[in-house]
DNA sequence: TCTTCATATGAATTATATTTCATATGTATT
DNA sequence: AATACATATGAAATATAATTCATATGAAGA
């Protein structure tokens, strides 16, 4: 696998805004303004992650009427996210204390 | 698991330099020095780049003499790595085109 | 302890990504 | 086809991250 593939990936999630929105539709899927309203996030921002995150299929959408639901692609990022909790866990005593990146 | 966990942890991956320098250490590990001249990067960018893998567990250090060897943690970043290139084979035709991140 | 080789660090510069805001597009209803 | 609501888009402004370079620290042998 091409080294890009990996780091457009890594950047789609690297972004605190884009893990919220992954947080949030991982509990359920949501049209533009729900999640704009519940996450209070503005409107053009949030079409912009959700672009991104579809960008890498990280998401899908699909239309219900005038709205648009966003909903996870779960086969890769729930398996991934754990990942990361086993590796914070393990290795990070459970509390990433990462100063560098803070 | 707290979202800035994942947030620290994927910005460390979402860097081109960062990503070779796993595929290096996935095939062996290396000192600074063997490294920086195996991939041709300059010294004080490759600890720079170290340094923030190390922050987050991703690889780890241990001293030969006057060197640094460095090695990868790959418990948690083959897999990783192996659930992105499934990713990609499955949903982006093995190939990514997401034009937005290139 | 002095010197050399190996690596790390800080801070300024440069590059890259995100936010914002005005506006465009798209969908359904009348 | 005119309107209203929902979402997307482009580009300028702003924020954040990477690179560079000078220098500091650290280990080992003479």
């Amino acid at each position: 696998m091409k080294n890009s593939t990996y780091h457009v990936f890594f950047r789609n999630l690297a972004n605190p805004l884009r893990i919220k929105i992954i947080s949030a539709l991982r509990e359920k899927e949501n049209s533009v303004s729900k999640l704009s309203r519940e996450l209070k996030i503005e409107q053009s921002k949030l079409s912009h992650a959700l672009t991104s995150l579809k960008c890498c299929n990280i998401v899908k959408v699909k239309q219900r009427g005038k709205q648009r639901i966003y909903f996870l692609n779960k086969d890769t990022i729930v398996p991934m996210l754990k990942l990361i909790d086993k590796h914070a866990k393990t290795f990070c005593k459970g509390i990433c204390s990462c100063e560098r990146l803070k």
